[in-house]
DNA sequence: ATAAATCTTACAAATTTCTTAAGAAACTAG
DNA sequence: CTAGTTTCTTAAGAAATTTGTAAGATTTAT
């Protein structure tokens, strides 16, 4: 889940970028005036800016420079101006990218996702949070198929994995056996064994007592769980 | 000194975009379909590319997918068709700008620089930072493809190279044997022996005991990963 | 108490990866 | 162009890991 910053004098502009950007699963902050724009920054952990550049108190590049001085977030500038100067002016400040007003939503949201997806995807070392479920002390990183236990890797074959993804995927939703099967095998079920045993050997690695298990629970007649 | 690639089959417009660009200074490589592009790029070292999306042969969005399987510099999509339908396309199949016909040489310069900044201002003079990748003893330039373990080199034949490459760009990531065929030899998988006695090379030459692997791990059924 | 469901264990089978080596192909230098 | 070197592919047996099965033990619900 991202963290944007919107900031614009004009409030129905900026609750109208709020309202797409909200329908994309993104958490919004606003603000008003560059130095608004700045108090939201240190507090916050902003991921992408979105910034007019006319504003009162203190104008969108101020605010901009300001920024740049600690930190390379990306910072897409907003303006009604359409100006090519301005835009030129807008990327030498340390902008990443400009949008002219009126603009179109749709352009709005790719140009914001484009932005993000730079610094994160292309950003080697650490995984994106959306590939890692984390439900107590079991950790699952789906990038590097790493399971971790109270910090401690453990081992997980093939089918193991994909049933434990499956369930920490889903917590609390109860499988049945046949459920699983499918879901992990990809045919029809045929030998429930095979998932209790598989059940039984993810037990011994994530329990610290397999039998009486705090996360991966027996709902009794219907399936399993992951608690959490 | 930059090198820019411009990808357009129009050569009169690839001819105005190098005028531009030379003016600043920059290094232009032209290429006039998707094909092209690629054995270019392959070639020299290219520091962004400026890409038409309506080629004959490849596309500039296969182009993109393309180079994106092992490359992460800057690519500017250019185009007549200005639908968003087109933008939100380009963005997302991980170009970085999109520039729309007919354009304005200094919005194009604007742009150009502006990526150009954001991936290597931290250039030093000699090796971009972004062609240095250091996991643990193992250092890898991709500039002059060599690589260190320990600070001592160690030869890497291409295709050695290229997989260690892919590996360590995206350290931890899990690759299927698979996987690894297709985007070092760049066509689809067919023995996947190779590519096992290739991770054995690797690992004799980085690895203290080839027999029990601190960089290049296997994930059991899965593929392999540069652990880091 | 009884039947049904789940658990545990151990071992055999299947799969995946490792290692080695030999010949083919590609490249380099003379 | 040729000889020599390096790199790549293929193959096959060995080693290691994972998976399936089955049988008996235990738990749960009625």
């Amino acid at each position: 889940m991202y963290n944007i910053l919107v900031v614009d004098d004009d409030k129905e502009i900026a609750g109208a970028i709020e309202i797409y950007l909200k329908n994309q699963n993104y958490n919004v902050f606003k603000a008003y005036d560059g130095e608004e724009a700045l108090e939201i920054f240190k507090r916050e952990e902003i991921h992408l800016v979105l910034m007019d550049i006319m504003m009162p108190k203190m104008d969108g590049t101020q605010a901009t420079m300001k920024i740049r001085e600690n930190s390379s977030v990306p910072i897409l500038f907003l303006s009604a101006k359409s100006e090519d100067v301005d835009k030129i002016l807008g990327l030498n400040i340390g902008a990443d990218d400009y949008i002219t007003k009126p603009f179109n939503p749709l352009e709005l949201l790719a140009r914001v996702n484009s932005n993000l997806r730079r610094c994160t995807s292309y950003s080697n070392g650490s995984a994106l949070k959306n590939d890692v479920i984390r439900i107590g002390g079991v950790e699952l990183n789906d990038l590097t198929k790493e399971v971790t236990v109270d910090e401690e890797p453990i081992r997980t074959p093939p089918l193991e994995y994909k049933i434990l993804f499956l369930l920490m995927k889903n917590p609390n939703r109860v499988f049945s056996i046949d459920e699983i099967y499918e879901k992990v095998w990809q045919e029809p079920a045929y030998n429930p064994d095979t998932v209790t045993v598989h059940i039984r050997r993810i037990r011994e690695k994530i329990e610290i007592n397999p039998r009486e298990p705090k996360y991966l629970k027996v709902v009794w007649g219907i399936g399993y769980k992951f608690e959490g």
